[in-house]
DNA sequence: TTTACAAATCGTAACCATTACGATATACTA
DNA sequence: TAGTATATCGTAATGGTTACGATTTGTAAA
């Protein structure tokens, strides 16, 4: 998702395109790949001094409700990227620095009759690692 | 893993065994599916009254280590089950009780040359949703 | 442009899961 | 049964997250 699309989808819904919405958009959308609460707040305390815990966490579950950002569980903290929009696929994490890969395999797709019984709402396919980048500067 | 298996884990790599630890394992390995840090406080509270947390979470710790007990992080808080022990598997899990269902197809078996240049250390595929108990109650 | 008001943010405190640590109790070995 | 290393308790601290009254800001109407 693209930074327009991210302010269309906001403004459509009524919301207030505000400083710091933009700049936690264009934070996730010039990056491919997942990062913190914490990262977020870093980046956003070095233009916006004294930026409150409660505008970053609010946000991050907005854009989330929205679709804009996705996010995983990792260690017992939340992740947060840009939705990829595109087709369903899944994600290689590196475990250093957040960056994904695309995985065009779902394993779903071989699920078959195997939950029959079972309300089935969600799934998640994650590959952990090192990226090229990293292995190499490891 | 049973009752047994993981005493003499915990006996084979020096650990004591104490009626605490004996009971960690007993509500875990009487029960198949995830439980939360808190829901072995409760359990333990009731028999052992004033049980310390650090009791709960360092034994969590070291079964984790030992594979007695393997995790995964849901909505950023840990939840524990008892180790499969059998061959490589994954699980649905139950958003109500956490109680799992094994899935025996693994979508690595796929992964092919996809990840040629990273070096994989880990991967998870879940699929979330009701079991049919809580869909049935529900 | 200015005004008016709903919505967003700040500043801060509280909450919950988790970790940590000195003092005490317990399991195991000899 | 005594000695010692280990486990547990009691409790405080930490880290991620949530919450809320007071203030500021974006937007739309005048």
């Amino acid at each position: 998702m693209s930074l327009n699309d991210a302010i269309n989808t906001l403004q459509n819904h009524g919301y207030k395109m505000t400083h710091r919405r933009k700049a936690i958009i264009k934070y996730f959308s010039t990056s491919d790949g997942y990062r913190t609460a914490k990262d977020l707040y870093e980046h956003m305390e070095a233009k916006y001094t004294g930026i409150s815990y409660d505008t970053v966490y609010r946000n991050l579950h907005l854009f989330h409700d929205l679709d804009i950002l996705e996010s995983t569980s990792l260690n017992a903290e939340k992740h947060f990227r840009i939705n990829c929009g595109d087709h369903h696929h899944h994600h290689f994490i590196c475990n250093l620095c957040g960056g994904t890969k695309k995985l065009n395999i779902c394993p779903m797709d071989d699920i078959g009759t195997l939950l029959k019984n079972y309300t089935i709402d969600d799934h998640k396919f994650e590959v952990y690692g090192l990226c090229p980048s990293c292995k190499q500067a490891s």
